[in-house]
DNA sequence: ATTAGGG
DNA sequence: CCCTAAT
């Protein structure tokens, strides 16, 4: 029998949720399990997404994606300081940086630990020696099917609509930013709502050579193909159409089988993700990437967010001992291809949970000029399931939110097909059918300007908990008769059905909320009236919770045996 | 994803 | 409303 090995590939140190862990048996399955740092086959990856449908994007404008993976040590530091949480992604020993962008003219690819291999990159595309490479010296070779590679450089788009993309050096006291750095101005005007293109503009500010590159590595350097000619050593224009913010669920390009992936952060019962041997049970979104290190600065009701990378948490492969190095690689690729291949959708963490609710503010969600806390703020590329794309960054669309925040202009930006206010459901429906809709993950923001305080524990302040915490709405008498109406048909242990009987158009009214209300108003119902507040619920709504309460919790015990009771029998006792 | 219950 | 544990 042919051993096999189970690669792993996952950030150090990064604990799963117990939920997310292998089931020990599992993992003690293994035969072999060694762990790798950080990959940057995201990288590749997204150079190919941004090949595929490339020509139905040049009309207006110019897609770019971000995606970095480097932690820089002082942000590092700062982070630590900053919510003294854990930050499972936070290693420091391994990452890449990279810069994409379809811009073929433009900067692409960075990374901030360079190897041989890359060195000799820098070489091919005639830079000497890695002292004295300049990034123009990339830039003007970006035409060649070559990589482009430069340490460490940070892209950003901040709301106040520059954009730059920084190189940040190695990180050595010697290293001066300003001095590498390249800027991407945007000309967007932050007063032109109606601004339909993100323009900007790359300018490498430095004439000097980048620092030292000195022992850095990097395993892999994204190879892309679709750069065309250009020097970037002059300043030149680039232009992201609104309407290129969607990720377009493309063809898969790779014949590969669907296979299940790991999902670090919500994928609870994965316990199969290796990439063979075993079918995988259910089908839901895994999320395959997960951006670090968002963070983020406001002024003036803005938001700047930064995200600093997009990683591959994990990724389980299992091959034969007796495989090809070759292989492997291409199993990774195709690992990691078909995570993508169904087309992407942005994922948002913010504070370790999952936000799902694309209709929130980003007020309401916790990422406000309030929140200076947004360390926790994560980003990550998922796959969409099926043939249904789903619109990336959907939030934005949001009416309030866009009207709230300038972010949404500045950064993010609405199609410009849209009416003014699209509603988020029409923005769905539109853009998953439309063809020549590219993603673009804009990002980032310069450096981290906002004021902290100390919150060395993991537990939020205040203020971010009420930033975070749903807006209040109380329930009006419409909505409490629907309630009442509802449950004394269904019982008190069927909120699904509640919802879905009686307030299936109330998007905002969980199950969980109802759940809540109705205990709430056998609360007061049990009070004296003097003791209530809010909007007086009539005593006759009062007396059917009661009642129904009363009902339904003697035969709670029958619940379980018999079926729906007949409403007959609930409106007789009532 | 739902349910139940405490905060 | 939020958060969690348990389904």
């Amino acid at each position: 029998m042919v051993s096999h090995k189970v690669l792993e590939f996952g950030d150090d140190g990064y604990k799963l949720p117990a939920q997310a862990r292998a089931p020990r048996s599992l993992r003690k399955r293994r035969i072999y399990e060694k762990k790798l740092c950080a990959i940057d086959l995201l990288a590749t990856v997204a150079g190919t997404l941004l090949l595929e449908g490339e020509s139905s994007v040049n009309a207006g404008g110019e897609n770019c994606l971000v995606v970095q993976n480097t932690v820089k040590k002082e942000l590092q530091a700062e982070e630590n300081v900053l919510s003294g949480s854990p930050s499972p992604f936070d290693n420091g020993k391994c990452g890449f940086s990279s810069v994409i962008t379809t811009n073929p003219n433009h900067l692409l690819v960075v990374g901030d630990k360079l190897d041989k291999e890359v060195v000799e990159g820098f070489s091919n595309l005639g830079c000497a020696g890695s002292d004295s490479c300049k990034v123009r010296n990339f830039s003007k070779d970006l035409n060649h099917p070559g990589v482009n590679v430069k340490p460490d450089v940070v892209a950003s788009i901040g709301s106040n609509s520059s954009t730059e993309v920084r190189a940040c050096g190695s990180g050595s006291p010697n290293d001066s930013r300003d001095d590498d750095d390249v800027h991407l101005f945007s000309r967007n005007n932050d007063n032109d709502d109606d601004d339909e293109n993100f323009s900007g503009y790359i300018r490498p500010r430095l004439t000097r050579p980048v620092p030292r590159i000195g022992d850095r590595r990097i395993r892999k350097i994204l190879a892309s193909r679709h750069w065309k000619g250009g020097n970037t050593a002059d300043a030149k224009p680039w232009y992201c159409s609104k309407r290129s913010y969607y990720l377009h669920n493309h063809q898969r390009s790779y014949p590969i089988k669907k296979r299940k992936y790991f999902d670090t952060i919500s994928d609870s019962n994965s316990d199969d993700y290796r990439l063979q041997g075993k079918t995988h049970k259910g089908n839901r979104t895994i999320s395959s990437m997960k951006s670090r290190n968002a963070s983020f600065v406001s002024r003036d009701h803005h938001v700047r967010l930064r995200i600093k990378s997009f990683r591959v948490p994990e990724l389980f492969i299992e091959i034969p001992e007796t495989a090809t190095v070759g292989s492997l690689k291409r199993m990774v690729m195709e690992a990691v291809t078909t995570i993508l291949g169904d087309g992407l959708r942005v994922g948002l963490m913010v504070q370790g949970k999952k936000v799902r609710d694309d209709s929130k503010t980003l007020l309401q969600t916790g990422i406000s000029e309030e929140n200076t806390h947004l360390d926790s703020l994560g980003f990550s590329l998922e796959p969409s399931l099926g043939t249904t794309s789903q619109p990336l960054l959907s939030s934005y669309l949001s009416e309030n939110a866009c009207d709230d925040l300038m972010l949404c202009r500045d950064n993010v930006l609405v199609d410009p097909n849209h009416d003014s206010t699209p509603s988020p459901s029409d923005s769905f429906g539109k853009l998953g059918s439309t063809d020549d809709s590219r993603a673009l993950v804009p990002i980032a923001s310069s450096a981290l300007l906002a004021p902290r305080t100390p919150n060395r524990k993991f537990k939020r302040t205040e203020q971010q908990q009420a930033a975070h915490r749903r807006i209040r709405r109380p329930f009006s008498v419409t909505e409490v008769e629907a309630l009442v109406q509802a449950v004394e048909n269904l019982g008190t242990g069927r909120w699904r059905d509640v919802k879905v009987h009686a307030f299936v158009d109330a998007e905002h009214r969980t199950y969980v909320d109802l759940k809540d209300k109705w205990k709430t108003l056998v609360h007061t119902a049990r009070i004296s009236p003097q003791q209530r507040r809010g909007e007086p619920v009539p005593q006759e709504l009062l007396d059917r919770v009661l009642k129904a309460h009363a009902y339904w919790s003697q035969h709670l015990m029958h619940q379980l045996q018999i079926e729906p009771p007949p409403s007959s029998q609930v409106e007789a006792l009532i």
